[in-house]
DNA sequence: CCTACCGATCGGTAGG
DNA sequence: CCTACCGATCGGTAGG
């Protein structure tokens, strides 16, 4: 709200871009400075030092609570509706912002996953307009857990980004379209 | 083979290990030479640089062959047992050696998976014990094809490892067990 | 395979 | 918020 925000602020979106596109020792403190407007040294009056800038940025804009926002906003008249939008919604989601995972890897990778348990503590939501949904239409399910649902169904959108990017876009059509794994996860694998 | 061929390999084993556990700009060239057992600028005895060495290891360690490498001594006697089976021993596999995905991580955030598709071209596997396995007991499954099935429990590991990173090991019981997973898996969602 | 060294860059501090 | 600077470390080279 004052300034002195403002100048913080505009050091925790620098952060957040460069730690997503070059990982955490990828990007240095001059970088983050010069892409924030400031000479590196005038950081330190808003950070004691570089991994707590790490650490509000990712407690910030954890993916995991950017996925749980978008599933709210979800509609369907059927529970098939439901999911088959959802996984449409996050896939794209993704597609146009592939990053959003990025800051998650370097959280693993050069940190060693350990403020993920902050993160969840933080800003974990209480309530979810999208499981409310899915109650609603519980006839039409079976009978499994919620939360192993949401995992299965997160786990769908997980798979898919990834499995893209690890075979790369070449062969992608081979490996199945986003409608055939979305069957899957509806229909199952046996008969 | 020779002795030349023995302290490479020490080169792309300690690169190996120190990549997986810190990351590329992570892992110095001296960090990687000592560890093998020699002065840093013995390195560029075997390789021009550090990237290369980054690149011989991706190829060589891919995670992609290792889970298909795996899949491979899966045995069941019905569609059921073999995919229970896959995705238990696969899940024991990242359980007991999580580093694994680590260097793919790697590569996402930190090479922007540039050497992904030359991985791919070098040591795709032509055919597939688990995939002929699969294909005896067709009557069992769906009308799906098999690269999409192969896709989706592939996946569903992939979500099961990744979900128990990111909610961390205190709240996962919550989240469901692997036998709940492999269960979607299985019978989907719907009724 | 080594020692010795290069210029560049790093995270962070002093002091105003 | 800045300039100026610290010691440490980086990838890589020269030369033997």
């Amino acid at each position: 709200m004052t300034d002195e925000d403002s100048t913080k602020n505009q050091i925790l979106e620098s952060a957040y871009e460069l730690f997503v596109e070059r990982g955490y020792r990828g990007s240095s403190m001059r970088d983050i400075a010069k892409h924030a407007g400031i000479k590196a040294a005038s950081i330190y009056n808003h950070f004691e030092n570089k991994e707590q800038i790490f650490e509000a940025v990712f407690i910030d804009r954890h993916p995991m609570f950017r996925i749980l926002e978008v599933l709210d906003s979800i509609k369907g008249e059927s529970a098939e509706d439901l999911l088959t939008n959802a996984v449409n919604r996050l896939n794209r989601e993704f597609r146009n912002e592939p990053a959003l995972l990025n800051l998650f890897f370097v959280e693993l990778v050069e940190m060693d996953g350990k403020h993920v348990p902050r993160a969840i503590k933080t800003n974990f939501p209480t309530d979810s307009n999208f499981i409310k949904q899915i109650y609603e239409k519980k006839s039409e399910i079976r009978d499994i857990p919620i939360p192993v649902l949401i995992r299965s169904l997160i786990g769908t959108i997980f798979a898919n980004i990834i499995f893209n990017w690890f075979i790369g876009e070449s062969s992608s059509k081979r490996w199945g379209s986003t409608a055939e794994l979305t069957d899957v996860l509806l229909r199952g694998i046996l008969k």
